[in-house]
RNA sequence: GGUGGAGUGGCCGAGAGGCGAGGCAGCGGCCUGCAAAGCCGUCCACACGGGUUCGAAUCCCGUCUCCACCUCCA
């Protein structure tokens, strides 16, 4: 079986067939970059990371390009607010984002395209838009997008033009239909001058949908993949950058994959309703790695409801894990990224993840064979616990969960360094004394390192130690 | 009103007409000085009401509840 991805457009899972075989170009829409980034953006992040790894693990050469948007209504409102200049602002939780990425070990994109980049590129597709008869200019520096003008408006969520609602908003009375949506808008009183550009149109910025449309057809080809986002992104964002790039004679995405959300009480993650979870605050609770679990463990099209369980159960969970590479690591010595890279996976792990990317399935795969290492390990048997190490390693990758390349607690060699010597003073002294079956002063070893956050486990091949993942104790 | 999604064991969470996913927690056992980790066993669930079928969590009809999108949103 090939990789099938359920497609949003026509709400059931097909083959992926790559327009060039062997390739896969895959645009994702990024980050509004208006505010710190929650654990909800995450998760479409880590969603869009397990697909890029497992294509590349599969021999495709995937291409991600993730655009930014770092300039539209909200960011200038807030950086206004704060008496930042908005590009200021913008590039600041740019930044956050990315960082917030790279702790939770997604991989960077291949290229990551800002909005303001790209306004030729534009600036071109409007124009071609204005020539076709499917825009029109409102008032100088605004320009619309006539839906009734594109027959197939409303394909990608299947809701006829008829059905939508048509809000009213006084700031665009320009607009010949109500559902119209802008390419471009016209500089508002009080908004800064930087954020504003000239076109033949007048003067304005980018309307929010205009740029993916432009950007995906620069690096991707006016044909292409894959079109990921947030499922919240359906509408009206991504039937709008269609109906923009088809309107121009782009065939544009084939097929169409949303990621689900975040949830608290069942209700999504906002700002508005005070529930949003900050990366940062997480990350200080506990390591990212658990985090990384806990976003991966759930399939990408279920809702992720977080309740105060969700982070000691992924620790639980992480820790099995960890713990037996560790282990098996130990006693079979290390095994090469190469060869955990190039031994074939199990079947069942494979079908599950060319299924619609069936992380859970897959998972339980994993801990199959993670139960037959233990168990191998126990008897004895290192070549079955090899065997047992490369293939939980080799399945846990492409979820961007092997253990090995998370590496130890901490980055600060001199301090791991000092912490492994107290730390092994202690174990040594335990030994001393259960060796003499002093049992108070061995527990009271044992009591002391857990007080301080490490875990002491027995072996027939001596004490180990290592880090409890719950930095609240 | 329109469009779409969901309701699975104490909890999390896959599956989708028969062959008891998986994890966490609990319980019993093995191991251990005691633990921890690990292993074995146990815990046989699918919102409700009908129907189809030899057999339904899975299909059909109806009902209830929840959520989202239709305005910015991962």
């Amino acid at each position: 079986m090939t990789l099938h991805l359920f497609d949003t457009a026509t709400r059931a899972v097909r083959e992926l067939v790559p327009l060039r075989p062997g390739e896969v170009g895959i645009y994702v829409c990024g980050a509004t970059v208006q505010g710190p980034p929650h654990i909800g953006h995450m998760r479409k992040s880590v969603a869009f990371d397990v697909l890029v790894r497992w294509l590349r693990r599969g021999g495709t050469r995937a291409t991600l390009v993730q655009n930014v948007t770092d300039i539209d209504d909200k960011i200038l409102a807030k950086a206004a607010e704060a008496g930042e200049p908005w590009w200021a602002w913008a590039q600041a939780h740019e930044r956050l984002f990315a960082s917030a990425e790279r702790a939770l070990g997604v991989l960077p994109p291949t290229y990551e395209p800002r909005a303001t980049g790209h306004v030729p590129e534009m600036v071109e597709l409007m124009g071609e838009l204005v020539e076709r008869g499917h825009a029109y200019v409102g008032e100088e520096g605004n320009v619309y997008f006539a839906v009734r003008s594109f027959a197939e408006y409303g394909a990608l969520t299947n809701q006829p033009l008829a059905d939508l609602a048509t809000a009213d908003d006084d700031a665009d009375t320009d607009k010949r239909d109500p559902r119209d949506f802008a390419l471009w808008k016209r500089n508002r009183p009080g908004e800064p001058a930087t954020a504003s550009w000239p076109t033949p149109f007048g003067r304005g910025r980018p309307g929010w949908h205009l740029e993916c449309s432009a950007m995906a057809r620069r690096y991707l080809g006016r044909e292409f993949d894959i079109h990921g986002g947030g499922l919240d992104l359906r509408f009206p964002h991504h039937e709008n950058e269609q109906a923009q790039s088809r309107a121009a004679g782009d065939a544009f995405a084939r097929l169409w994959m949303h990621s689900a959300w975040v949830t608290q009480g069942g209700a999504k993650m906002s700002k508005s309703l005070g529930n949003s979870l900050l990366v940062e605050t997480l990350l200080a609770q506990t390591d990212a790695a658990v985090l990384r679990y806990a976003l991966t463990a759930v399939h990408y099209r279920s809702m992720l409801e977080w309740t105060p369980e969700t982070v000691p159960d992924a620790e639980a969970t992480w820790t099995r894990l960890e713990g037996f590479v560790r282990r098996a690591t130990e006693r079979v010595g290390a095994v090469p990224d190469d060869e955990v890279a190039g031994s074939p996976l199990p079947a069942e792990y494979v079908a599950a993840m060319d299924d619609d990317l069936n992380v859970p399935a897959a998972l339980a795969v994993v801990h199959e064979h993670l139960r037959r290492g233990n168990s191998a390990l126990a008897d004895g048997d290192l070549a079955a616990a090899r065997e047992a190490l490369i293939a939980v390693r080799g399945m846990l990758d492409p979820l961007g969960l092997d253990p090995v390349r998370w590496g130890g607690p901490s980055t600060d060699s001199r301090a791991e360094h000092a912490l492994g010597a107290l730390v092994a003073a202690e174990l040594e002294a335990r030994a001393a004394a259960r060796a003499a079956k002093d049992w108070a002063t061995a527990d009271a070893v044992r009591d002391r390192l857990t007080a301080a956050g490490i875990v002491v486990e027995d072996s027939p091949t001596g004490a180990r130690w290592s880090l409890a993942h719950d930095q609240e104790d």
